[in-house]
DNA sequence: AAGACGTACAACCGCCAACAG
DNA sequence: TCTGTTGGCGGTTGTACGTCT
């Protein structure tokens, strides 16, 4: 642990052997959380410095920006979110920042680690590269219909399924880690505000009126069948595994509200207000 | 009970683009 | 225009912790 916590082998820089690296301690996230508050969380160097912090500015922005900042989002991630990254990241690939911008509340880092520790992990089970055909198919034909079915079937706070158990197409499998959504939890668009929450909280909470719901606005009709893959509700067309990158991407805005509005369409289980 | 193994996630690294001087 | 600095990003690693044998 100390070999971790020193930059040892650079003797010629006597600042660099005073570097501190390794896990951040109580009393610098303190520090950090203090100084940003009055100084803002900009010029990150500059804080590294007179703050007193024994650590590089990168540190310090990347310790405020992935675990300080109060309006990270701790926690499992929720059915709608892994449905959100999973799609996101067919559309635009590994660009982890991008998609994070979409997922209020994670960072890049958090859904970099979700890729690779849960998704990736699937990969290795059926055997196959994460970039290849059949890993591509299985989870647009298996995982993505499945968490549609799971968010559908959501009608109070919520358990979380992980990947693992999503695998089978066996709809009794059972749910091996459940976790609950902090109520009150919600998501919204980066660029309009607009939010969406759960509709199980909506009319537990709040005065919206039944016409109200998404679907109801947007005259969306519930795909009865739940996720179609292919077909009628057109995620197969654009939906090209293969071509993530090229000259078939979307624009952003373009690709973020086809998606937003499938997932609605398809859940019928959201709302905005 | 203890060691091996697997998982989750915090943190670091290297590269690159933007920007200021 | 050049150069150094800074911040952003994706990839990778290290470690704590849980589970299995």
């Amino acid at each position: 642990m100390e070999d971790y916590e020193r930059n040892s082998n650079s003797p010629a820089h006597e600042e660099d052997s005073d570097v501190r690296k390794g896990p951040w301690t109580e009393e610098e996230d303190a520090i950090l959380v203090n100084f940003v508050s009055i100084h803002g969380d900009a010029r990150w160097n500059h804080i590294a410095r007179s703050s007193g912090l024994k650590r590089t500015g990168k540190s310090c922005r990347l310790r405020w920006l992935n675990y300080l900042r109060p309006d990270v989002r701790r926690g499992n991630i929720t059915l709608e979110e892994q449905f959100m990254i999973l799609k996101l990241h067919s559309l635009w690939g590994n660009r982890w920042s991008k998609i994070a911008q979409y997922l209020p509340g994670r960072t890049d880092n958090e859904i970099k680690n979700y890729w690779r520790t849960r998704v990736q992990k699937q990969a290795k089970h059926l055997r196959c590269d994460v970039n290849s055909h059949l890993f591509k198919e299985t989870m647009r034909n298996v995982w993505m219909p499945r968490l549609v079915e799971r968010i559908n079937a959501q009608s109070s706070p919520t358990t979380c399924e992980p990947m693992e158990s999503m695998i089978t197409t066996d709809p009794g499998q059972p749910i091996d880690e459940p976790n609950t959504v902090e109520p009150g939890s919600v998501r919204f668009h980066p660029h309009h505000h607009q939010q969406f929450v759960p509709a199980s909280e909506l009319s537990a909470t709040s005065s919206n009126s039944p016409a109200e719901t998404f679907s109801d606005v947007q005259g969306g009709v519930v795909n009865g069948s739940g996720y179609d893959p292919v077909g009628q509700t057109g995620f197969g067309e654009f939906n090209d595994w293969d071509c993530v990158g090229g000259d078939n991407m979307w624009t952003d805005d373009e690709s973020f509200w086809f998606l937003q509005d499938q997932l609605c369409h398809e859940t019928a289980s959201y709302s905005y207000n």
